[in-house]
DNA sequence: TTTGATATATAAAAAACTTATATATATATT
DNA sequence: AATATATATATAAGTTTTTTATATATCAAA
């Protein structure tokens, strides 16, 4: 009943991370890999492996800020958008689309392929 | 003037080549380069480092099989699709766009940030 | 003759990701 | 009381993937 690891997810994780963040304010680790799962209803799954590695590499670059709490006797490490952050999640996602529309034009069925499908 | 390297063709590298094959039937590395090139209008551009090593692993897993012909002087390695080369080709394409769906439930605008964009 | 296009290939290095492991608290179940 | 599950962060080892650099070779055009 596993997701199946997902191979498109490469290259993909910071541009979740950020425009996560970008419309939540905050959000801890924890929290973005549970609301990933339910957004996508299982589809997407983020690896706590994946995630805070990135999480530090983003905070690393200057694209993120931390404030920890504790919250019920756990810590929690509440992560938001600097303001190169935030410039950089708008930039991710609009270039995520270009690609999308990009894979669009080598995905879509060309020619001879409707026709088999029509069968 | 060179097109960026595009981060989130990583993963997607296979399901660009099986793609192809299966429309186009047969070709060779530099001909799927040149075409992903054109169909893309230079959005994606595959590198031969990155395209060849591809091949070679599809070819290894059984999913390509070559024929070699000299054109013009000049060797082509004509690749084209097995038969379960072409299931995977199906299969790739389709969980991709099952993947596009799972991101843009991540990415579409939510709540607060359509105002913001309005002002 | 040298540049650009055509054509394939590999090796070294870097980057990204998976898998496994460690730690710790709280709550629910047996 | 013990065990399992959920919450919470983190790192290390290993693998895979990709980038960058390099090598080879033919043909056409400037």
């Amino acid at each position: 009943m596993e997701a199946s690891s997902n191979e498109f997810l490469r290259g993909t994780l910071k541009t979740i991370v950020l425009k996560l963040l970008a419309e939540q304010g905050r959000m801890y680790g924890y929290e973005i890999t549970q609301s990933v799962k339910e957004r996508t209803s299982g589809e997407i799954t983020l690896t706590f492996g994946a995630l805070y590695p990135v999480l530090h590499k983003l905070e690393q670059d200057g694209f993120l800020m931390t404030e920890s709490e504790e919250v019920d006797g756990r810590l929690r490490k509440y992560y938001s958008l600097t303001p190169s952050g935030n410039a950089t999640a708008v930039q991710k996602v609009s270039d995520f689309e270009r690609f999308v529309e990009a894979m669009q034009s080598l995905l879509r069925p060309q020619n001879g392929e409707i026709s088999l499908a029509k069968l």
